[in-house]
DNA sequence: ATCATATGCTAAT
DNA sequence: TTAGCCTATGATA
């Protein structure tokens, strides 16, 4: 679930729905709970998000947030009924609303150098604006200079902030680059090809909560967004259901063995540094432009 | 029922 | 480079 442009939309929708309000805080699960109790009654006044961090202020406290591979934070309409599922780590209840948070990798109350140790370590965000102008120069300065491959530099925090698994293998073969080119040895056109890519998707996919690499969905969004009727849809997706507007397809992400859409040849997948690379060998050779 | 895998990341080796 | 963490889901038996 979780690459950027879920974790932006989490802290938006947080926003909408909790903010401004003073929130009953719980950890039914009870790993948090005396944390929750701290915090419980506080009115929660920003949420906020980079790369794939999140923070939550409540008055002078601040919540950080990480979900990890598996974590989800569901923010829904209070329901007394419906399936209870099972126990969240962390629970905010306001008057309308109820969040729940599950299997996070990070759930902590922090201080403030704290979250500017965070923050200093990300590089540049697609998703934040101050960072859009300088970040393609941020990330080059590291790129540049690297021996690791673009594959692995991509999933990097350190390099861009907010890309994962999916929009790596996704934004390499739409600019058609060798996955495998080493970080010093990639032109740089393409790499800011690939930045000023990543600046048009992610706000697209925190726009729908769902990734969209294909050039016909692609469009559609932005179409949607430059129009306005994407409001009606963030509304809508803001009442519960995520991520299923546009049907999934994938250029190369889970689709080992299938044929490229563009060239025919397999789709191939590999694991590196512990993560699984979808790339097709037939469109991507790319190392200049 | 059980298993593998997952849109992350860190610490230990 | 590997093990480990946390939870949900889809495939397999």
């Amino acid at each position: 679930m979780p690459e950027g442009h879920t974790i932006h939309a989490l802290a938006a929708r947080l926003n909408r729905t909790l903010g401004g309000e003073a929130i009953s805080v719980s950890s039914p699960q009870g790993r948090f709970a005396s944390d929750a109790a701290v915090i419980d009654g506080r009115r929660l006044d920003q949420a906020s998000a980079r790369g794939k961090h999140l923070f939550l202020d409540f008055d002078d406290l601040t919540l950080h947030v990480h979900l990890g591979l598996i974590g989800t934070f569901h923010v829904k309409p209070r329901d007394p009924l419906g399936p209870a599922g099972t126990p969240a780590r962390l629970q905010l209840e306001g008057r309308r609303y109820v969040a729940e948070l599950r299997g996070p990798m990070i759930c902590a109350l922090v201080d403030e150098p704290t979250r500017a140790a965070v923050l200093a370590k990300l590089g540049p965000d697609p998703l934040h604006a101050p960072d859009v102008p300088s970040g393609s120069e941020r990330g080059w300065e590291r790129i540049s200079m690297s021996r690791k491959t673009i594959a692995e530099l991509l999933m990097d925090q350190a390099v861009v902030a907010g890309v994962g698994n999916v929009y790596r293998c996704e934004v390499l073969f739409r600019h058609r680059i060798d996955p495998f080119t080493r970080g010093r040895d990639l032109g740089r056109r393409l790499w800011d090809d690939v930045w000023e890519d990543l600046v048009t998707l992610l706000p697209l996919g925190m726009a729908f909560s769902q990734i969209l690499t294909m050039q016909d969905q692609v469009a559609a969004a932005a179409e949607m967004v430059a129009d306005g009727s994407s409001l009606a849809i963030t509304e809508t997706l803001s009442g519960e259901r995520l991520g299923d507007h546009f049907d999934r397809r994938f250029h190369t992400y889970k689709r080992t063995g299938e044929a490229c859409d563009r060239c025919g040849r397999r789709i191939r997948a590999e694991l590196i540094g512990g993560r699984t690379l979808y790339w097709c060998p037939g469109c991507q050779r790319r190392r200049k432009r």
